[in-house]
DNA sequence: TAGATTGTTAATCGATTAACAATC
DNA sequence: TAGATTGTTAATCGATTAACAATC
């Protein structure tokens, strides 16, 4: 926030705001799959519907950051998602723990969402210690005393919690307390954290409720 | 959107805005986990540290459809569930139908999110003709063919789909061919359907990095 | 009463959209 | 050239916020 980190390359604001950053993920999802499914160009109204946000405000949201498509043409897949990569600062690798190896964590381990934005899975704990030691995908399951060493160890920033509501309070503690500045929880616990830690609580429950409001009325 | 539907008990909108659908679905949910954990009253703004909602916005949304709250109190958080729900017509139970009886189709099957709000997974299936037949929480997976009876017979509206990104786009023509209008999307397919059904795709990865650029920002 | 929190106003800011010239 | 789609403008609409009187 310093006055010398003003001026930008592109002109463009210091930072973005909330919509634009979250606009600018969904657009970085939904390209990276078309991308995986071959597509080499996509038009702004390819986009809309698969992000249901409208065409022109993605064209804007773009523009603003360049003149990456072609007239007549659209954007190209490829190049678009490095552009956003660049502007989003999520080009590089970043590293995850992850807690709990039930359902769930096994589920999130053997998945690909994470690791195709360049986040890794380091490390799994469990509390229960008749899984410590087995493995989950290539990872061997480690038991929550390692907390802390392991996040300095390998750097890590962004906690996902997949353990029962009962636990996860207590152990966002250890995790605040060991310096993780991210927690991504999958329990219906409302964590309390301090403000320079941000907590991201998964509601599918909500966005069905909304989505059965609009099919309702 | 009759002439006569126009009017209602408080004045206020037909339907509501998408923004604020989303918020109150939002405020439902930890209403929900904070009356689990015993809460009686709430203030906007323990709501608004737990939504990330602004508290003015809170009170104004609530306001929109009456005084529910008592100054230098806050809100009853049983009698503001209820009206919430009212609001958003969910009082009701909906039936769900989930599709994969994977790791994450178990995670699913045995979490109380869903069922918290009134959505109750009514059938699983699996296209693995090993898994058929064997129990998942209190259910008994189905064979795929049995989705179009399935549907009819258990009043289906909305189907959660937990299977492998190239099982999807087969499965989803299914489901819009036997009427479900809503389909939970948990895989990353980018899936094609007509404009009268409702598609919502999860993306954690997308949340991560939006937290991650205003951790790095 | 004193303290707390709602309900509401008024002002601002950003998001959204239609429309269309530019151009591939 | 003809068709398609971007980049951009201009106008509108809704979201957001600070502030504070009302009142529990």
């Amino acid at each position: 926030m310093s006055v010398g980190d003003v001026t930008t390359t592109n002109g463009g604001p210091e930072r973005l705001s909330l919509g634009v950053a979250a606009r600018l993920a969904r657009y970085l999802q939904v390209l990276t799959q078309a991308k995986k499914e071959g597509k080499e160009t996509v038009s702004s109204q390819e986009l809309s519907e698969w992000t249901h946000v409208n065409s022109t405000q993605i064209r804007r949201d773009l523009s603003g950051f360049g003149k990456f498509g072609k007239r007549g043409v659209g954007y190209n897949v490829d190049s678009l998602v490095s552009q956003i990569r660049k502007i989003l600062r999520t080009a590089g690798q970043h590293n995850i723990a992850l807690f709990g190896a039930g359902h769930l964590g096994k589920a999130i381990a053997s998945s690909d969402i994470f690791a195709d934005h360049g986040f890794r899975v380091v490390a799994i704990f469990d509390a229960n210690p008749k899984k410590v030691g087995t493995k989950v995908g290539q990872q061997t399951v480690r038991a929550v005393d390692d907390l802390r060493q392991t996040v300095l160890d390998e750097d890590i920033v962004v906690a996902v919690l997949a353990v029962p509501t009962t636990a996860a309070q207590p152990l966002a503690d250890e995790l605040v307390d060991a310096g993780v500045k991210i927690i991504f929880n999958y329990s219906e616990a409302l964590l309390q954290v301090p403000p320079e830690v941000t907590v991201h609580t998964s509601s599918p429950a909500v966005d069905l409720l909304y989505a059965l409001y609009f099919y309702l009325t």
